[in-house]
DNA sequence: GCCCGGGATGGTGACGATCACATGATGGTG
DNA sequence: CACCATCATGTGATCGTCACCATCCCGGGC
């Protein structure tokens, strides 16, 4: 084909305006029936489509959001996208992509400002945005929702209480009677992982239990194993609560290793409930995060925003869940 | 702020015309040096960023390339994605992504149709297409690269030799001493999964044994754990090479059910080498994918035709590469 | 001294759509 | 029957950029 067909090309056809032809596809009232159908024949006939760049350099809107990964083939980060784009084609937007390699706040500025050349309606970002930096310097006042962040601050977040996750975890653990828990954290670079971390350490001093130190990993199934190996040699370590499922299967692998049984010796939680933990030997017991979900919401307030600026968020706090699988049990 | 500054405030900011901000703008040799200087102070001074849509409206370049995925949170998809991301940042393309919630044909062409609404130079397809489609008159002749499809067609397809990736992993279960091998196959409806089977079965009949049915799962491990049952109750079966490692978990956890020992009593190779694989119980000797990789080539490719749309695609085969790990031992 | 080539710049008109406003027809009302 | 509200449609300007062509100026060759 030599060029796509355009409105006036249509109107042509149809006899009329390229006013009328715009007014027919933007499903205006004001437009006699009998028009309206011979509009519709016209660009059924010349296969026009409407030319989205057009339109949002006229409009402004370019109907398209932004979302900005760390670049990463973790579970969590494919399914909050998944949400997303689930979520923005039901409502008629697009979806752009930027990954960062880094965390560091020059690499996701970099990505947002990739995200608006692109010329994008809205933001979510689901990577971990500090408490101290200030969203609107980050984004130049574009709708924005941050997917990993403090509820507590003033930016549109969304997320579940991770603090209570925390605790769910921990709690459920020391309702099987094990004295303390250990706990395998995320980086502490992300909201995420120090919500959880504080639950778990909230759980114990309320039961008034000691709390051990704290190890860090990195999200990765191989973090998890290496600090796998170092609970395994302790004997006194009889519960291990771990901020994500990937990581949690390094860990129970390491623990198998060292001829640590998982639960008979040594129970363990997860986080996230990921599609393969039902499978992890033994079953994992978790804490299921509504990833999907998180997605969805992000994008219906993220177009809320765009539609008003003036939307105020309520954050709606979804309480996390404890699945109950085999890696847990009472202390023996 | 009211408004974005346009090409136009830059040059007034200059004291010159917007044409040579345009100029200067893109690297033409053409400009004096005193000017271009003042003219990139002022781009400074005022915060300019050259706006996209408009650009894209007037060159009919968007530097956008569409990707149409399955709407899944499979760990091979979000690699692929992983990798297409990467490349195209790097070549200064952005991401446009389109989930498809199921495969037919039909469900494909609207995704294809929402991202040529957006006005992308290319298409990345990274959903089985059969062979008998006419990729022309699903992408109207946009420069499109197909990750899964047949290398047969003449399509422009990245992919790995999965004929080889199969045949690979029978041959390595064939050489531990196992009589045959039995096969969880993906669905028939992807042509990757087809292809392993062929070579498994290409594997089996060289070597002269007997074939098994072939079981046929979805992807998810849910449905391995269901092959896994049907599998585990039959004594004859020693050696199994399922067709991804998801999947793979499903069958490992099932045998573990029934009592069966991997890799004691039953040899499991899977399919994919995904990050949690070294992680299964036990860890699962499995064919690596360059999924990343192929992402990034299908990119490479697609900003070929782009350029220059007489392209003519090069199939280089990447070989598949067995990874050992504890799943498969010699028959005992 | 004249002419020519080419580097540096500016002006104009698309690109494809929408918006604000203008126009003409229709019909009901006092 | 004049008047005005309402609907149906057209006109012109505009969004921000780049392609194309015109213009100006300078230096060099003959």
């Amino acid at each position: 084909m030599s060029r796509a067909s355009s409105m006036s090309d249509v109107a042509r056809v149809a006899g009329v305006s390229a006013q009328t032809v715009s007014r027919v596809l933007s499903d205006h009232p004001n437009v006699g029936a009998a028009t309206r159908a011979r509009v519709r024949a016209a660009v059924e006939q010349t296969g026009y489509r409407r030319n989205r760049l057009a339109r949002a350099l006229v409009t402004g809107r370019s109907r398209t959001i932004g979302v900005v990964t760390h670049e990463t083939d973790f579970y969590s980060a494919s399914a909050i996208l998944l949400g997303i784009q689930t979520a923005a084609r039901a409502s008629g937007y697009f979806v752009s992509t930027a990954t960062t390699p880094s965390l560091s706040l020059d690499a996701i500025a970099t990505a947002v400002e990739r995200l608006m050349d692109q010329g994008v309606d809205g933001l979510v970002l689901a990577v971990p945005v500090r408490e101290d930096v200030s969203l609107g310097d980050l984004t130049h006042d574009l709708p924005t929702v941050v997917v990993d962040g403090m509820r507590s601050s003033a930016t549109e977040v969304v997320a579940v209480d991770q603090v209570e996750a925390g605790r769910v975890a921990t709690d459920h653990l020391l309702g099987l009677g094990h004295d303390t828990v250990w706990h395998v954290a995320g980086p502490d670079t992300w909201n995420d992982a120090m919500g959880r971390t504080s639950g778990w350490r909230a759980a114990l001093e309320d039961a008034g239990r000691l709390v051990p130190p704290v190890l860090y990993g990195d999200w990765t199934p191989a973090s998890g194993h290496r600090n796998g190996t170092i609970l395994g040699r302790m004997p006194e370590v009889t519960a291990v609560f771990v901020a994500s499922d990937e990581m949690a299967f390094g860990v129970i692998r390491a623990l198998a290793e060292l001829g640590r049984r998982v639960p008979e010796d040594v129970s363990v939680v997860g986080m996230d409930d990921i599609a393969l933990a039902p499978y992890a030997a033994p079953p994992l017991t978790t804490v299921r995060q509504p990833f999907r979900d998180m997605g969805r919401r992000a994008v219906e307030h993220v177009l809320a925003l765009v539609t008003d600026p003036e939307t105020v968020h309520e954050p709606e706090v979804v309480l996390p869940r404890l699945v109950e699988r085999s890696s847990t049990a009472p202390r023996g």
